[in-house]
DNA sequence: TAAGTTACAAATTACATTATTTGTCATTCC
DNA sequence: GGAATGACAAATAATGTAATTTGTAACTTA
């Protein structure tokens, strides 16, 4: 159904306007009704069930409108599961910039609650909303860029963690940003969609927190 | 087809002779041969495309006789992985027991070299004989008993690595197994099926090493 | 009597056909 | 003139049916 060359699709929905007010008024407007109707679709049936056609019809217009405020299927998934992914992180920020009740928070404090909310997080989702959760990782395996802009995300709050940590003389590293890759690295068993489904939430905490020792006795020991 | 209550299958291919002899010397022979034809057409077709008739035709015999020797076509490809998992676990143990030429290293360089084999077992394997891992890889999804058991392989092995380096003083370790299943754990991004056939080859070997800084760190510093 | 076969029922898969969906575009409607 | 639509071609998915595969059992052979 492509049929002449593409126009270089960008995934580019939460710049320009993604939340609320786009270019003009009344066009994000739509935009928003679609995203909210493709959510709740996309909920109730999962990825595999929901067409453009679906989400037009929730909404009585045409699908060809649809594709006035997304260029595909494909990006109106993105969108969706990007809402998803910020509703993860940016709790999490709070937490890793030390923000309100995590003000006077040691690093090595912050970094153990970060990673058992990121664990949590996933958790609940893949319980409580078990098809948006395939929606997400159906992107994911499509390696599309929405998931990669999740994965940079949680690597730049661990490093911000980290690079906190070392200016409090908690941690002992030279390479922060290479240092917050290995701990998404090490903690991977307990936040990516595909082990977090496979154990369908029952992930071994005590698994968790003994994994948790081990990174921040790396951080403190220099080693890195 | 499973018209009355199924015998319990138990996939014990490994145990009562299946490496060569049977407790017959003819049976334990076609059973060999039908493995091998199994395995060399799971290789060459891969898992969807490779039937119990098709191996039987390869053997010129009736698919029934397959069926004397396997009780189910799960059971015919859980012996194929099998060994193509002994394959890989039995060298990594001459590094696990300090066996041959790993005699005199020390339990860190020992947990290194494993580390570092295990990866790169898996990414050669999934290079060189992609249909097989696939094999493997369905087998691990299906969640057969072979996936856990090699994984219990391999913690054991780990173990037996931390055991040694506390003996010789060089980890600080209260719980060798549950420091073992923590090894495990942080290195799944660089060994488990999913991320290695994702990553198909490419895994970023910086990224292992600085794990197995992180890791060893932590077996020193008495943390676990 | 162990090793093998043929014959068969039940389940699965392959295949061809239809129907739906995706994405585009010319046109209509404020 | 931006927002929306209907009509359309190409791709994909659903459907029903034929062919294959799985697994069992009764039977043959050495």
């Amino acid at each position: 159904m492509k049929r002449r060359a593409a126009p270089s699709r960008k995934t580019e929905e939460s710049e320009a306007g993604a939340d609320g007010k786009g270019p003009d008024g009344k066009g994000g407007e739509t935009r928003e009704r679609i995203l909210k109707a493709a959510e709740d679709l996309l909920r109730r049936h999962g990825p595999a069930k929901t067409t453009v056609v679906d989400v037009a019809r929730a909404l009585e217009m045409s699908h060809a409108n649809v594709y006035r405020h997304f260029a595909s299927k494909a990006e109106l998934q993105d969108a969706v599961a990007d809402r998803w992914l910020k509703a993860i992180s940016g709790p999490m920020e709070k937490i890793a910039r030390g923000k309100g009740p995590h003000a006077k928070e040691s690093a090595s404090t912050r970094l153990e609650k970060w990673v058992l909310a990121l664990a949590a997080a996933k958790q609940r989702k893949v319980l409580d909303d078990p098809e948006l959760f395939a929606t997400y990782h159906a992107v994911a395996i499509a390696a599309r860029d929405v998931a990669e802009a999740h994965v940079a995300e949680l690597r730049g709050q661990v490093a911000a963690i980290i690079r906190d940590g070392v200016a409090r003389g908690e941690f002992k590293v030279a390479d922060p940003d290479a240092a917050a890759m290995a701990v998404l690295n090490a903690t991977t068993r307990f936040h990516h969609p595909h082990h977090v489904k496979e154990s369908a939430g029952r992930i071994d905490q005590a698994q968790v927190r003994t994994m948790l020792k081990l990174v921040l006795a790396g951080l403190r020991s220099g080693a890195l």
